[in-house]
DNA sequence: CCGACTTTGTGCACGCGTTCACAAGCGCGT
DNA sequence: ACGCGCTTGTGAACGCGTGCACAAAGTCGG
């Protein structure tokens, strides 16, 4: 079914088993952690440490790292290098991935010039807009272009991450468009539920959305504290 | 324990068990759809057609709105109306959330404009930074303020949510400072791991992390395909 | 070389969230 | 008035994720 076992002797002890999606939505937390651990001039660290700066328990992490193989030494812990090499790898972070990003307004702009949105195995091949005012500009070194050229990009640049930084009401049609010119992976931060086929990608970040949960809990809290005083 | 029967009769058949947080986070979602279907002059809703329109399962639908109560009518639906009216209490949404936004940069212009973020319970009182040369600025219909004015700004507005959308590095301390003035409520947008008060709720939204976990699938996507090819 | 200490890796139990499947309930047509 | 069909609300089962607690395994000092 995998290529777990092609050669009959496992050379490393990378676990070939799916990882759990909870997991793989945090290694990029742990990867952010341990590079600035790097940069510190850090060696190993502990699992304690790791968890600590990356804002997790510490039993998770080591769950979570254990799913990658084993990677850390009893009685000393994780080599920071090593850590960074393996998580990068599951990632897929140590190929490169090109992204082509839709709508340049000012989410869209934020996005190209977001650090660590450019870095570390991703990078953005083009910046594409509807609005002819805009195609030309340059943005963080990139210049502009029309939506329509679209296709041409795509096959030039073998992009196969979309982007999509547009109003709602358009990022249907990005969308679709997309994945016409086959693009597999899209990451939507409209405020919109789009459709795609089946063998298409497809994550979204809702800016408002978290608002909102907070004005939830705000909310409550105030609840809870007239109900104190009412009482 | 909690207040759920101050009165002996229930009035209402709004529930007053705490929601479960999974549900909180639907709910924005929810209204949004109600909302367009609404303009769209719909009057009435089934659960499947919400349920499509939102991008959810029409029994996980139903399941998160009986936690607010019994408004649907079996062989009917629901009313649209009543459902957003129903769904904004519950968010807290039909009183009035003051948010100062910290950092003026590419993001928090973005977010400044970004529609449905200044909408509908929520507003934003003020937009603050650390760089003078940006002070004064205005930014949709607001005058940029410095950093050093959030405690009269919270003290001004009775600000209780803050949006920090301020480099990695400053962060902390902004974050720190927001709790310091009062203010009950974080969304961090920076790439960074925050430490609050107990009292204080945080959320964060971290932008590049989506992109990882694309490239993540992307990865597995290559190799998968790799492995039918070679197999 | 050995014993004590540190830290990993994981078995297990628990709780939350999701999904299925269906009874209860409501409107509508006849 | 009554039965038929549609839709809600929910009981129950299942699966995933989390956290505890500890054995296994390694290092370090004497």
């Amino acid at each position: 079914m995998d290529q777990g076992s092609a050669t009959h002797v496992a050379a490393r002890p990378r676990r070939t088993a799916s990882i759990p999606e909870a997991t793989v939505a945090r290694l990029p937390l742990y990867l952010r952690a341990l590079h600035v651990l790097a940069e510190g001039g850090r060696q190993t660290v502990s699992s304690e440490a790791l968890a600590t700066a990356a804002g997790v328990n510490s039993a998770k992490l080591r769950k979570d790292l254990s799913h990658l193989g084993s990677y850390g030494t009893r009685g000393v812990g994780y080599d920071v290098a090593t850590l960074v090499h393996e998580i990068s790898i599951e990632l897929g972070l140590t190929q490169h991935w090109a992204v082509v990003l839709v709508g340049v307004g000012n989410l869209g702009r934020a996005l190209a010039g977001y650090g660590g949105f450019a870095t570390r195995g991703l990078s953005i091949a083009a910046l594409l807009d509807a609005d002819p005012g805009r195609v030309g500009e340059r943005i963080g070194g990139l210049a502009v272009r029309h939506i329509d050229d679209l296709d041409e990009v795509v096959r030039a640049t073998a992009v196969s991450i979309g982007v999509i930084a547009t109003p709602a009401d358009a990022a249907q049609d990005v969308c679709d468009r997309l994945v016409a010119a086959g693009v597999t992976s899209i990451l939507n931060f409209a405020p919109a539920v789009l459709a795609v086929p089946g063998h298409v990608d497809l994550r979204k970040v809702d800016l408002s959305i978290e608002l909102q949960i907070l004005s939830f809990h705000e909310h409550r809290k105030a609840a809870r504290l007239a109900a104190e005083v009412g009482a």
